[in-house]
DNA sequence: AGCACGCCGACT
DNA sequence: GTCGGCGTGCTC
């Protein structure tokens, strides 16, 4: 009898036993799909993990279904890597095989199916199965897997639905990933058919509709003229001159097309590749650096200064590993910032080269997903659920902005960070890995440090163009010599007029959104807290509504005190819109813009301010930190922090080493090209030792700081930490439970290694209260030791199922 | 996780 | 009298 074991989509320990039938015993493989049923009627479609011949003891398995796949779909890389994820991170296997994969690979009963809008079926060509599906299809517009079994076979079910998709007449239903949806953006076409017919016969045919005649001339024109360059559709309206119905009789008169391209993918390059240009002296030895330690097989921190051309030397190891065989992923935080190199890879390697993120359709994710399966793609650039794709022959993982929380989202299960599993995935599949930032995150510098990683630094800029220039403006005392203008010195209005004189742009941050933080009551002190969050709502002038920006929530602005009626509301707590708003006071004639999530979040806004800011039509862009990353321009000489001590009161064993990182990569925003940048911090503490590090720009020495300030404290990376938040509805329970577990975990482990429990920072959000144990633990051997003991404590904890119902999160290293 | 079963409060 | 809240148990 053989047995195997089965991962499925849930969030459950471990993996499943199912037996495997006499029929598939030739095919089944590790890294295959299974159908199996689960608990009754439930279908899911699992994963193999192990094949084996012990039979379980305490229960009697099921069936395995059917085999989904001819060959193992996952590498047995991956499966060790979700192996080792689940280990470290303390999570279940299931919970990452629902990250990793996308939906339509993972076909359950509750999935939903549909038929492709507009196509017309050759029933013809269809066996009976497939035909009893259409037509069910086309009776209701949704059906899942479980009312499928009526009409097919349980066996035939996910070959029947699959060739369906294969033949592009049915698509999974994406109720959820909906909201994620791929920003599209619509182009027009004139099809090449019709370019061969003869014009003045489209024209005779259009006389009766002179607009019409005047669009589709007009369509005609731009397309004659740069023929690679698609129209975009709001390019046509913008003018006004048109309107829909005329585009809509010529494209059901065939002869335009309306069609949709995904807006990372606007610069899709169908030209010529292009050769790399050459790395300057400072770059080749960076490069001999890590050619060196890849040698003896370590890994690299590039610790590069803003503008020093790392890419550069990113392109050149790609293109390396390419030219062996192998192929690469390109990892960064977040998908919208990255121009650059996006544009530059394109060039190199056009089809060879693959996006995957969070944000594309599960249909672009399968595209993707099947070519690395097919070793079609060479380099990948991704976010962090890139991490997931079956490589065949990864042989460089290049982490860029290391330091990027964005690696490491909380709020998202399973949690991990990516920027470490990265080296783990490279480890596992013998591949080497670059993590690349400006300004390293202090666990990866002391790593650096240690000699388990190779420390490249780039201190140069490209071209030996100069660093910016720090300079630190005490507020107090200017205050005292009356030389302020609400948030603003003197010295900096100069400093910003004498800029928007030399018509250079300048960058204003302050990383608050909203306008004020605080709505608060003169008379009584009433302040308007969030109704599911225990935060006050932030008042944004803008939108003029209350909003909380831990779960959406908004309100309107009260008109007065609902305590004690008195029409006295002040606010309080700066925020970008009142910058926003003051530097527009000062200066009324600059051409002033406001980025940040609020006003970013209509569709290609983002991409019209930085049109904007790249033609030189801004002067001064005021953000929040969106303002640090990507927008790289040649102008942009001055950047002003007007109260840079917020940065640096936030609860956060972190807030230093953040604040130092946001202002050093702002910064770098500045004088790219000219050398001539400027930053001016204004802070009542200038003597802070922060500020007086980042202004003396030395590295080594702000990252002694931070590493002394850690080794102190007792924080990573000299103690490995595992966060326990614990949340219910009822804050009693939560409390109680808190309690249980904290001395559940005093059993086992140290005293020394437990704060807490306590109530979380925020102590409720979206209507659940939140508890918290933060464990301290010693790092090495002891580590596992105690690791193990906490899941002790944990399984210990689950005995009691009054507790059941708390919600138990877990962040190792959070 | 998700689903069924079972036990107590406010409604037609 | 029932509908529906969620505590509990279980899934190969």
């Amino acid at each position: 009898m053989t047995f195997a074991q089965i991962i499925l989509p849930l969030n459950l320990k471990g993996t499943f036993t199912y037996k495997v039938p006499d029929v598939y015993l030739d095919e089944i493989e590790v890294g295959m799909r299974v159908l199996v049923p689960f608990r009754g009627k439930k279908i899911y479609t699992g994963i193999v993990t192990e094949i084996h011949q012990n039979a379980p003891e305490i229960f009697i398995p099921k069936e395995i279904i059917s085999i989904l796949d001819e060959f193992p779909i996952l590498p047995n890389e991956q499966i060790r890597f979700w192996n080792w994820l689940s280990e470290y991170y303390l999570c279940n296997l299931g919970e990452i095989y629902r990250f990793a994969f996308p939906s339509s690979l993972k076909l359950e009963s509750e999935t939903y199916l549909k038929l492709k809008p507009n196509v017309t079926v050759d029933f013809e060509l269809l066996e009976v199965n497939e035909m009893y599906l259409i037509q069910a299809l086309e009776v209701r517009q949704l059906i899942n897997l479980t009312e499928i079994e009526a009409f097919i076979p349980k066996k035939d079910i996910v070959k029947t639905i699959n060739s369906l998709i294969d033949l592009k007449y049915i698509e999974v239903d994406e109720k959820i990933a909906e909201k994620y949806k791929a920003k599209e953006v619509a182009y027009l076409k004139i099809e090449d058919s019709v370019l061969k017919r003869n014009l003045p016969e489209i024209l005779v045919e259009l006389k009766r509709s002179p607009k019409q005649q005047e669009l589709f001339l007009s369509i005609l024109e731009k397309q004659t003229e740069h023929p690679e360059k698609p129209i975009r559709k709001s390019e046509i309206f913008a003018e006004g001159n048109y309107a829909s119905t005329q585009l809509k009789s010529l494209s059901e008169k065939g002869l335009v097309q309306e069609y949709y391209l995904q807006k990372d993918r606007l610069e899709a390059y169908s030209g010529e590749m292009e050769e790399l240009e050459k790395l300057t002296d400072s770059q080749l030895v960076a490069k001999s650096e890590i050619d060196a330690a890849f040698a003896t097989g370590k890994n690299v921190l590039l610790h590069g200064v803003t503008s020093s051309g790392k890419t550069h030397i990113y392109l050149e190891k790609i293109q390396e590993t390419v030219s062996e065989g192998k192929s690469v992923l390109f990892l960064l935080p977040e998908i919208s910032l990255t121009k650059q190199i996006v544009q530059r890879l394109e060039k190199k390697y056009g089809k060879q080269l693959g996006f995957y993120h969070q944000k594309l359709t599960d249909f672009e994710r399968v595209e993707v997903w099947r070519k690395v399966k097919n070793n079609e793609l060479k380099v990948v650039i991704g976010t962090r659920n890139a991490l997931f794709l079956p490589f065949q022959s990864l042989g460089l993982v290049i982490v860029d902005e290391e330091h990027d929380s964005m690696y490491r989202p909380r709020e998202v299960s399973p949690y991990f960070n990516a920027k470490d599993s990265a080296l783990v995935l490279a480890k596992t599949y013998g591949a080497m890995a670059i993590l690349g930032s400006a300004t390293p995150s202090v666990e990866t510098y002391y790593l650096a440090k240690k000699g388990k990683l190779q420390y490249v630094y780039l201190g140069e800029r490209f071209g030996n163009v100069k660093l910016p220039e720090y300079q630190l403006i005490d507020f107090k005392e200017a205050q005292d010599l009356k030389r302020v203008t609400g948030n603003f010195t003197t010295e900096v209005t100069e400093e910003i007029q004498n800029e928007l004189h030399q018509k250079k742009q300048i960058m204003i941050l302050h990383n608050r959104r909203g306008y004020a933080n605080v709505v608060e009551c003169e008379s009584c002190g009433y302040v308007h807290y969030c109704s599911n969050c225990d935060v006050v709502m932030t008042y944004h002038k803008f939108s003029d509504e209350m909003k909380c920006h831990y779960c959406g929530q908004k309100a309107t602005k009260p008109k007065f005190c609902p305590k004690c009626h008195s029409e006295n509301l002040n606010v309080r707590g700066v925020g970008v819109e009142q910058i926003f708003e003051e530097i527009s006071r000062i200066f009324p004639e600059a051409e002033i813009d406001r980025m940040d999530v609020d006003s970013m979040r209509k569709k290609f806004a983002y991409e019209k301010l930085y049109e904007k800011i790249e033609n030189g039509e801004t002067d001064i862009i005021v953000g929040t930190q969106m303002i640090s990353k990507g927008l790289d321009f040649d102008d942009i000489e001055l950047v002003v922090i007007p109260k840079a001590d917020a940065l640096l009161y936030v609860q956060d064993f972190r807030a230093e080493e953040k604040a130092y990182q946001l202002i050093t990569q702002v910064s770098g925003r500045a004088g790219r090209i000219s050398g001539k940048g400027k930053v001016m911090i204004q802070t009542y503490n200038p003597h802070h030792t922060v500020f007086q590090l980042i202004k003396e720009n030395y590295s080594l020495k702000i990252y002694d700081h931070f590493l002394e300030e850690r080794r102190k404290f007792l924080y990573p990376p000299f103690v490995k930490l595992i966060l326990i938040e614990l949340k219910h509805r009822r804050e009693e329970k939560t409390n109680r439970a808190s309690q249980f577990m904290g001395s559940i975990l005093r059993k086992y482990l140290p005293e020394e290694c437990i704060l807490g429990p306590e109530k979380s920072p925020i102590s409720k959000i979206n209507l659940l209260y939140q508890y918290q144990i933060l464990l301290k633990l010693p790092k090495g051997k002891k580590y596992s030791e105690y690791k193990n003991l906490v899941l002790k404590s944990f399984e210990e904890f689950d005995e009691l199922p009054a507790y059941r119902s708390i919600k138990r999160i877990v962040f190792v290293d959070f």
